[in-house]
DNA sequence: AGTTCTTTGGAT
DNA sequence: ATCCAAAGAACT
């Protein structure tokens, strides 16, 4: 009987959806044409021999089934499934009585057949049959075409499998990026929350503006006042990377970005400066995701303790707002708004409107740029704190003790780094990152010592092991012929053109290929770090003789030589550049550094294995 | 408009 | 791997 004939394909779990069972690849048939694996055990015909495998077609691809699900079939499906085999084996019915029938079975999706139904099937009857619902035998409405070329209506299908699920990338082609979706998210479905590529290729943690240098699509960087339709297409500039998230940041590296989106109620905007809310105290488990209420006291801990770190270090604070924050006369109308950076002057805590502690942060603006609200010609100047009336009942009250990392120069009447931004943990976006994402797991399994060493003594533009390195006063290590080809025809002034807010000529600002840092100065008097030279030249001679110990000694040296601050200025991987000039072996002091050498070294092996990695 | 549900990316 | 997040889409 049609009933026990039932043929049904692997789920998307890869169980038999027949017998449940999850069977091993060897008694696995895979479709030629749909590519659908099948349980052998459960198919009623089998191919008898090797080629006839290779060639296989399942029941639905080779019509010996009429139908098929192509997602998990529950109980009920399943005998919707066999009431419909029932009819389709009743020889006493025509193909329409037959279409009634299934109809009737689905429960009336096609209201009524009168006229309408006529109409319809006279137009039927000059197209194509294979076009038609295979339910209601109508042109389908809003059609589903399955893999294995079955077209439904778009009801039909749903009553027939369930909760329908639409895979619509669709969405994200109205995003700049023309359909770019993760593999997650194509994984997943749908794109309600599928990032868009990263157009700017700071890394994400990178503090402070976005400047045109990391734009690589427009070269302007992100423009205070910017906006965008939403928050994945604000991340996809890298104003604010988290698309649900109110904070970006790390515990114990600091918070780079807010969002101003009228979550917490406690918050207070003045434009110039504002007072924050933390994250957390609610409970969001299962499916509460829209709660509002709190339920327990935030702490200093997680984003809240990486805006604290902002707050002691004085990093500048990206702050966009959102029309979502309606109490607020400073939030765009519509979308998502870059505002400039901003600095956390103090942090504490106090019983926020529910009754729990909340954590508290005063952001004041400190950017070059004029605010969007104002008609302001320049950006901030140091201004005097707000008095903040709630800090009277503040518990826990933090206040920054050390010189503020963002600040203002007084001689070039603009904030800038007064101390290096914290080097980069993470590598920068852009065709590196997406590079190496797809090929990750090879990259770290293939990770050795002299890869490490390739990566501590490496050229941030030219990815090479430097030669006549120079460091930055921000710590950051370049062949000198790499960072003088960086800024060829660079001059130290600047017409402003558009884009920017004031039309004014200033002084050129020269970042830093990897970060921020303005080294316009340091470039007019480029010194080769003699140290390093020698560390490279003495760690050559190790590696020839021996790997590990080679690799400790770069350890503790690349360490020691840039420790000028809290941190080392390498391990972050630069920004591809087009214009680095590797024409630099003519004043290569080290003969082993030529990669060309006949002689080469174990570290020349070692650069050229990792460039084959990354490409 | 309000509510419910799905989904992702990042921290840890 | 697990949990979280000031989102966004789909429903009612």
């Amino acid at each position: 009987m049609a009933h026990d004939s039932i043929q049904l394909p692997c789920g998307s779990d890869g169980a038999c959806m027949r017998c449940k069972v999850t069977p091993p690849a060897e008694q696995t048939l895979t479709c030629s044409t749909c590519v659908t694996p099948w349980h052998a055990a459960c198919l009623t015909s089998k191919p008898e021999t090797l080629a006839s495998t290779l060639q296989w077609h399942c029941p639905d691809c080779s019509g010996d089934a009429l139908h098929s699900a192509t997602d998990a079939v529950d109980g009920s499906s399943s005998e919707l499934f066999a009431a419909i085999k029932k009819i389709e084996a009743d020889e006493s019915l025509t193909e329409k009585e037959k279409a009634r029938k299934r109809q009737e079975l689905l429960g009336g999706i096609v209201e009524e057949d009168g006229g309408k139904g006529k109409e319809k099937s006279s137009v039927l009857d000059v197209l194509d049959e294979s076009l038609n619902c295979s339910f209601c035998m109508h042109l389908p409405d809003r059609p589903v075409t399955t893999p294995c070329g079955h077209n439904f209506c778009l009801k039909c299908f749903q009553k027939w499998i369930g909760p329908l699920k639409v895979y619509h990338f669709i969405h994200n082609q109205d995003r700049p990026d023309k359909a770019f979706t993760t593999e997650r998210a194509q994984k997943a479905g749908k794109a309600n929350a599928a990032s868009g590529k990263i157009f700017v290729t700071v890394p994400p943690d990178h503090f402070g503006p976005i400047t045109a240098e990391n734009d690589p699509a427009r070269n302007q960087g992100v423009l205070v006042g910017e906006c965008w339709e939403d928050r994945l297409e604000c991340r996809q500039w890298g104003a604010h990377l988290p698309h649900v998230a109110g904070i970006a940041g790390q515990s114990n590296y600091g918070a780079q970005s807010v969002a101003l989106s009228g979550g917490y109620e406690d918050d207070e905007d003045h434009g110039e400066w504002f007072l924050y809310t933390g994250s957390g105290g609610r409970d969001l488990s299962g499916n509460k995701r829209t709660n509002k209420e709190q339920s327990f006291d935030q702490k200093f801990e997680k984003m809240n303790e990486a805006l604290r770190v902002s707050c002691k270090k004085g990093y500048p604070v990206r702050v966009v707002r959102s029309h979502k924050e309606k109490r607020s006369s400073y939030a765009p109308e519509k979308g998502v708004r870059y505002d400039g950076v901003y600095r956390i002057e103090k942090c504490w805590r106090k019983v926020g409107i529910q009754g729990f502690k909340v954590c508290r942060y005063l952001f004041v603006r400190y950017d070059n740029e004029p605010a969007p609200w104002t008609s302001d010609e320049h950006g901030d100047r140091p201004r005097p704190l707000p008095t903040i009336p709630e800090l009277k009942q503040a518990t826990d009250i933090f206040e920054r003790k050390e010189n503020p990392s963002w600040d203002y120069d007084e001689e070039g009447s603009r904030w800038k780094w007064k101390k290096a931004p914290p080097p980069s943990k993470k590598p920068a976006n852009g065709a590196d990152l997406e590079e190496s994402k797809r090929t990750g797991k090879a990259i770290r399994k293939a990770r050795n010592t002299k890869e490490r060493l390739l990566k501590e003594f490496g050229c941030l533009i030219c990815r090479q092991v430097m030669n006549l390195p120079v460091t930055t006063p921000c710590a950051h290590n370049f062949c000198k012929s790499c960072l003088e080809a960086a800024f060829a025809g660079k001059t130290a002034i600047r017409e402003r053109n558009k884009g920017g807010r004031a039309l004014r000529t200033q002084k050129n600002v020269l970042n830093c290929p990897s970060c921020p840092t303005d080294i316009s100065d340091f470039l007019q008097h480029l010194q080769v770090n003699r140290e390093l030279m020698d560390v490279i030249e003495l760690l050559k001679q190790k590696s020839d003789e021996n790997e590990e110990p080679a690799d400790e000694l770069n350890e503790e040296h690349s360490n020691d030589l840039v420790g000028n601050t809290d941190y080392s200025g390498d391990g972050e991987p630069g920004t591809k550049n087009e214009n680095a000039d590797p024409k630099d072996d003519s004043h290569n002091p080290l003969p082993d550094c030529k990669p060309k050498s006949s002689k080469r070294s174990k570290l020349d092996t070692a650069h050229v294995a990792a460039d084959d990695d990354l490409q």
